[in-house]
DNA sequence: GTGTGTGAATGTTTTCACAGCG
DNA sequence: CGCTGTGAAAACATTCACACAC
């Protein structure tokens, strides 16, 4: 039924290419578990066991050549590749992650962007001319896009979040503070500063004083 | 130490906040951890365990007053006060939140901004006055601060995360793209978009063309 | 009857520790 | 030697299942 590689696993995985990807940057060639535990505050043991799960990257007695090891993972995380995207929603959010560039140079492209403000449609953002949201499907299916940012206001994403995945969006990537339901085989990834703070007040209560 | 509270349930906790207040504003007075459950897509138990943890909060046979769990937890997380923060780096990302109006409307708020570069010092933006960073230690220490946020350059992240930890600070939202090494009483949180997408493809990969 | 609170059981993830290869 | 790869053990987290309170 399902990959039996645990999901964590799969969470470290960009850790490692970002660390090895500096690291063949400096010119390093080869690096240890130890070395890469260090980099990452990591046991030099989960990473062994982690790399495991894909194959035998290393050499006994030496460590893992960085550049293959590099190239490995970029192909087992998919990031070996370019990926399309559309996007959901200009608004505040939507509009500065369509006027940042530097998504592109790491491999995500946003190749379309949908609004139902008749206001919004034909202006261009960032290289991007915002269509009307029932140019859609149409869009997603002639690219063959598999994956969906969605910046609309709250109310409406459970409805944007469905009109994605009838399309065939398998990957979401959601800046609303709540988890849209989606079938099973489509993965929401949220994006939630405020949730990160929230998190992190726990432990500062007990901290005196303010 | 003895927190003895997994810290999955520390991070579980907001959630539970957030559909509390929207159950709060829709008038509902009574749920129980079935409904919550749905509402979350988790199991009613775990939402039992993880507030077993901080007390008896139900009533058998009926479930939980929305508004006294809700006070109970805000209290519990830390989110029933408002927190100041600092922020460090107004390039693009520091200019975009301190112009964002709402976080001060969720008990968060950006009380002082830092810079180095001299062009930016005495601007204002979203009520802020960018100050230079040698006035950094002042401001956190004059006003208790125990929380930063980190828009500083990627290169320029651990010492920025440095100063701010050498300051007193116990939280640090950080929107770089790696872990900067801080003192273990020290939390934390990243804001990392990239990452949210790099461990989608993983899964979209055997999903054929593109 | 209904739904909480919770030990006990099950499942998952991390760490240990060492055989074995270069 | 040094360091990987990996079963086995330990730690950790989730789910079960039921006594008990309302």
């Amino acid at each position: 039924m399902q990959s039996q590689i645990p999901d964590v696993v799969i969470y470290r995985l960009p850790f490692y290419t970002r660390v090895l990807t500096s690291l063949a940057e400096e010119d390093i060639e080869v690096v240890s578990s130890q070395d890469l535990g260090e980099r990452l505050q990591m046991t030099p043991a989960q990473i062994r066991k982690d790399l495991s799960y894909f194959g035998k990257f290393g050499r006994q007695g030496k460590g893992y050549n960085v550049k293959q090891l590099l190239g490995e993972l970029q192909q087992i995380t998919g990031l070996d590749r370019e990926w399309n995207m559309v996007l959901v929603g200009v608004g505040r959010m939507g509009n500065a992650i369509l006027d940042y560039g530097k998504l592109a140079l790491r491999g995500f492209r946003i190749v379309a962007a949908f609004d139902v403000d008749p206001q919004l449609i034909g202006r261009e953002i960032g290289g991007v001319v915002i269509q009307d949201i029932s140019e859609l499907a149409d869009t997603i299916k002639q690219q063959d896009i598999k994956i969906g940012v969605v910046t609309v206001p709250p109310s409406q994403v459970q409805q944007a979040v469905d009109r994605l995945v009838e399309c065939g969006i398998k990957a979401i990537l959601n800046y609303a503070p709540f988890a849209p339901r989606v079938p099973q085989d489509v993965r929401v990834r949220r994006v939630d500063p405020m949730l990160a703070l929230q998190t992190a007040t726990y432990h500062l209560k007990s901290l005196g004083t303010t």
